[in-house]
DNA sequence: ACAGCCATGTAATCGGTTACATGATTGG
DNA sequence: CCAATCATGTAACCGATTACATGGCTGT
């Protein structure tokens, strides 16, 4: 994804990458904390975007480390080493840095959607596929509004308030998405059965 | 971001990630056309997603080349090449393969908004730097709209249909993310006022 | 003739993915 | 005790990014 511009300079000129930071603000918040808390925190957020595998998250703990960003203190657990990271005060800085008016421009103006992507080249498939793959996407659009709603409703009472307002704008999106196939799909169906 | 499960399985059980996939389709829609044609659709589309930098674009055009997925007729140009690439036969049944049905499932689950995933983590920062960060994105997201609607309303002659319905797509989403970045600026602003 | 854009590429780098290995803990 | 799960990592790979190099065309 724009693959553009994945990353936002910080105050030391460093750039972090949107994963990075993201790790950044999940340590915040649940700091003492280990990798294993991070990856599973980032797996139940709302973000399919990451994978929070293994591969990628021990190694970015590793150079957040070294960047003086996170510190971690390790105590014994059997044989291996369980290590829990907090922020130092640099990486609270980067923090605000990524969370400042400036890291705001490319951000707003991001726009990525798969369906939406596809959407664009549908001229390229039958009308009957045309109306087919409108109609999964609804259906696929509307089951994945309603598990959120289930999860937030479910997890209601251990919320923060901007974990609520996040899923909440999720969903937002969503329903918009939602509204908009299904107007696609109307259009598709009539232009259909009078030309 | 997921980067979980870019990649879509084809008919030969090839997988194509998205990238891949979409060059198909510009090049379905532009055949026959140059590497550069791509590169420059690819920019002016919505998808601020991806760079289209030349070093993304050329390589990925050998891979599809060699999958036979396209075919190149070579004209001279002065001492170079200049290459025009078309669809073989393998080529369109795999875009017709990622604009079915079964492609639908992950592209419906996909969500990232790099806004949203700020105000997650919004609680970090101080009340008067939130309310800025959520002033300066709505300030953003309303450019970032009025953009497209101008870009929209300049191009709309030479739209194709569902080009056309892309972007209103792309419209109606950014809509919804800035009427939700309102209502939480609003909600910030008035738990402010009266804690 | 020269500046500036159009156009085609290559090289190095890097973040994240999948797949794998392995140790510790818990529940039946 | 054994299976399942919790938890911590490593290795190989790969697509996309930035930065660079270079050739051809166009207008003044």
């Amino acid at each position: 994804m724009t693959r553009a511009a994945k990353t936002s300079r910080g105050t030391d000129g460093r750039v972090a990458t949107e994963l990075e930071s993201c790790v950044l603000g999940i340590i915040a918040e649940r700091q003492p904390c280990t990798a294993y808390v991070v990856r599973r925190d980032l797996g139940v957020s709302l973000s399919s975007y990451w994978s929070a595998s293994a591969g990628a998250i021990y190694p970015l703990l590793r150079r957040l480390e070294e960047r003086d960003w996170i510190r971690a203190d390790e105590n014994d657990w059997g044989t291996r080493k369980r290590r829990s990271f907090s922020l130092t005060r640099t990486g609270r800085k980067q923090l605000r840095e990524w969370l400042s008016p400036s890291a705001v421009e490319w951000a707003a103006a991001f726009t990525y959607d798969p369906l939406r992507t596809r959407v664009f080249f549908l001229d390229h498939t039958t009308p009957k596929q045309r109306l087919d793959f409108l109609d999964h996407a609804i259906q696929a659009t509307r089951s994945v509004v309603g598990e959120h709603r289930a999860e937030k409703r479910s997890l209601a009472d251990e919320l923060s308030e901007f974990d609520r307002i996040g899923r909440e704008g999720a969903i937002a999106e969503l329903e918009a998405r939602l509204r908009w196939l299904r107007s696609v799909r109307d259009h598709v169906a009539s232009s259909e059965s009078k030309p």
